[in-house]
DNA sequence: TATACTAAAGTCAAAGAAAGTCAAAAACAA
DNA sequence: TTGTTTTTGACTTTCTTTGACTTTAGTATA
């Protein structure tokens, strides 16, 4: 078995025992599995991506660490079987109607969405129509599985 | 946690018992506190700034002190206060400073917060550092107009 | 009064302590 | 062989801590 599963499936029985959250320091975590710290990023990145439900947040400097939360099963289907068929580029109108189904879903409310359209407005996000998009998707993901986490 | 981070809870736990006003003997903090006292300025600059609602002033000399207080903006409206004086580029933890003192304020929920957080954090807005301040700044400042007209 | 002394607070840059990035090398699978 | 996944490590970025030096204000003294 790979370091990288044995990372990954500590990891997850942490969260399951921790309900759902659990913060690291990175360095430690490497010295304990004998690896370099970069391979926990690797970890991260393959196997706690937003589209499979998990969180990531981290600070660095002195004190800093990185948390992983799991979503929360409830309300979480709907929001993840969109932040799944979302694809990685996401135009403003598209964004629109996904916003427009969460609020007659009752997930997000109407300021809720308003944030939201604000913040990843075209004009927020800059010219580069490609970029625009691209962080879009990312940005919404990770924002949606955020709020559920 | 960080003495950076208890120092600014302690902070703001004595204004929100004072009534938003703390004076405090900066060399007296830092004996209490086991730091340096150049590290109360540290604090103070990045967690108390005019833009998050605050207003620092202070006397040098014997019986000098340092004084805090929790600032209504003129006209009364934090939110326009806080668009009109953030910088046009914002860094992760800045933002956060910024969320969870809106947050206090009774301005934005949790949930609004998470979001913003999720849809504006390091990992969604990419690795150019310049953009990502630059899209943060004017997206925060979007998303917070939209709200509140 | 002018001058020195003392007791604050302020500034700034270097050192330290994390986490992040990226791409090359190695291992593995088809 | 050829393409994909994993491992590694050099380098970068972010945030915090520390300390030497500066400035300011009050107090005591010549």
């Amino acid at each position: 078995m790979k370091v990288s599963d044995i990372i990954e499936s500590f990891l997850k029985e942490l969260l399951e025992e921790n309900g759902g959250v659990v913060e690291i320091c990175r360095n430690d975590l490497a010295t304990q599995f004998h690896c370099v710290p970069s391979q926990i990023n690797y970890v991260i990145a393959t196997r706690f991506k937003n589209e499979n439900g998990y969180a990531v947040e981290s600070r660095r400097g002195g004190g800093g660490s990185v948390r992983i939360r799991r979503v929360q099963p409830a309300g979480g289907n709907i929001v993840m079987h969109l932040v799944n068929h979302m694809g990685d580029r996401v135009g403003y109108q598209e964004m629109v109607y996904f916003l427009q189904d969460l609020l007659s879903a009752g997930i997000l409310s109407e300021r809720e969405c308003k944030l939201l359209l604000g913040a990843l407005s075209d004009r927020a996000l800059g010219t580069n129509v490609e970029y625009r998009e691209r962080v879009r998707a990312v940005a919404l993901k990770n924002a949606l599985v955020h709020l559920i986490s």
